[in-house]
DNA sequence: CCCTTATATTAGCCATGGCTAACCGCCGCA
DNA sequence: TGCGGCGGTTAGCCATGGCTAATATAAGGG
């Protein structure tokens, strides 16, 4: 239906939505010039894909919501899928996963979605959208906003850094991990934790890539 | 590397070679017009991977059967990784593979391969070119050319076309299927063929696109 | 309040890969 | 041997999606 570039413009924006998304901002996120950006935006536009205020940015509409939800449902069932029948790790499925989304059928998509059990979480623990783009309440909360000396599950890591997701993986930190802050350094935010026995320091800006969930008490 | 539609004239190329392939037919089965055919011809020629002598036809260079051959491993590869793990019958699995064989990295495929264990047919029993482009002797015969009251051995059926691949599985017809040629019709050239204790007729153009084995007599 | 600077847009170029229309060349048949 | 027709090529158009360079706008600091 629309090509590998306005599938990928479409993502993008989601990725940096929902709020309107400048210019220079998406360039950047897909490493093309500015005027690219700006002329792909103009023929999203066209195409009723986005809604566009001159110099103040661009987001989706519905429709380019609903397609870009489309392509990421197929990113996460790819990453899935490959991880899960041919072992792959998770920081090596998410750039095979980018490029063979745009070549997924709707037919293949449904049955990969049956054959893995219509999962709702990939490997990094990103939550895979439903067939009609039905996305669940993100409840989860980034681990540098997260409370001190509570016992925290780690829901989400990155996907597209292969560099961190190593760190992260290394150090044990991945979805389904438990771990407590035990303090947050008052400068540069950095945090100190424990997973298990083990201390580890976790940088700020790493700490604001992984998410976690923690109980509720009554 | 190479587009998409590169990538997909060097597998019509070599699908419709060895010898000098004609404009026309490429364009046919590529589903373009002459002169796009031609067009990109000059350009496959300006890229060293096929030799182009006007009004005579073009034919791949090694270079350019080498990257096709690429594509068909990946092609095939897809085919029974698809059919492996999806359950994808043999009608469905051909179109998906078309789309997806663009986007496998050398890595992906490297790792289907192995998980697959480095598989020499796919379901269609169609040879899958190793990794660096070998293809081994081709043995099969035509089943239209075969002998008369003698044990076959079903070992290719076409992957193109979903409506004979349908006949032929509700016909029972697939690679490993034994059969036997009862008699040959004089004028259409269609068979009647036992398989099993059941008497069925191919008509000659479906018998030319079946491939088959048999023991030879010492 | 203006001016600097970052951000955004426009203009105009290029390659790719389609298309149609028109023309060319080769071959077989009369 | 001449010619009709099919196949092949050329010319020229279009959309897509990149790019650089030049220009326009907006917003914050002096």
């Amino acid at each position: 239906m629309y090509s590998v570039a306005v599938e990928d413009y479409l993502k993008s924006l989601w990725k940096l939505g929902p709020n309107n998304v400048g210019t220079k901002q998406l360039a950047d996120n897909l490493r093309v010039s500015k005027a690219s950006a700006t002329k792909m935006i103009l023929r999203l536009a066209e195409k009723e894909l986005v809604d566009h205020i001159p110099y103040k940015g661009a987001s989706l509409t519905k429709k380019g919501e609903l397609e870009a939800l489309s392509i990421v449902r197929k990113h996460r069932l790819l990453e899935t899928f490959l991880s899960q029948t041919l072992g792959l790790g998770r920081e090596e499925i998410h750039d095979e996963a980018e490029k063979l989304e745009h070549a997924l059928s709707k037919n293949l998509e449904m049955a990969i979605a049956e054959f893995l059990g219509n999962p709702t979480r990939d490997p990094h623990g990103h939550p895979i959208p439903g067939p009609n783009g039905e996305l669940y309440n993100e409840r989860d909360l980034p681990l540098c906003d997260s409370p001190i000396n509570m016992s925290l599950t780690v829901m989400q890591v990155p996907d597209d850094d292969p560099s961190i997701l190593a760190w992260l993986e290394n150090n044990g930190i991945h979805p389904g991990i438990k771990l407590e802050i035990i303090s947050r350094d008052k400068f540069d935010g950095g945090l100190n934790v424990k997973i298990g026995d083990i201390k580890k320091r976790i940088s700020s800006s790493v700490a604001s890539l992984v998410k976690i969930s923690f109980e509720v008490e009554n």
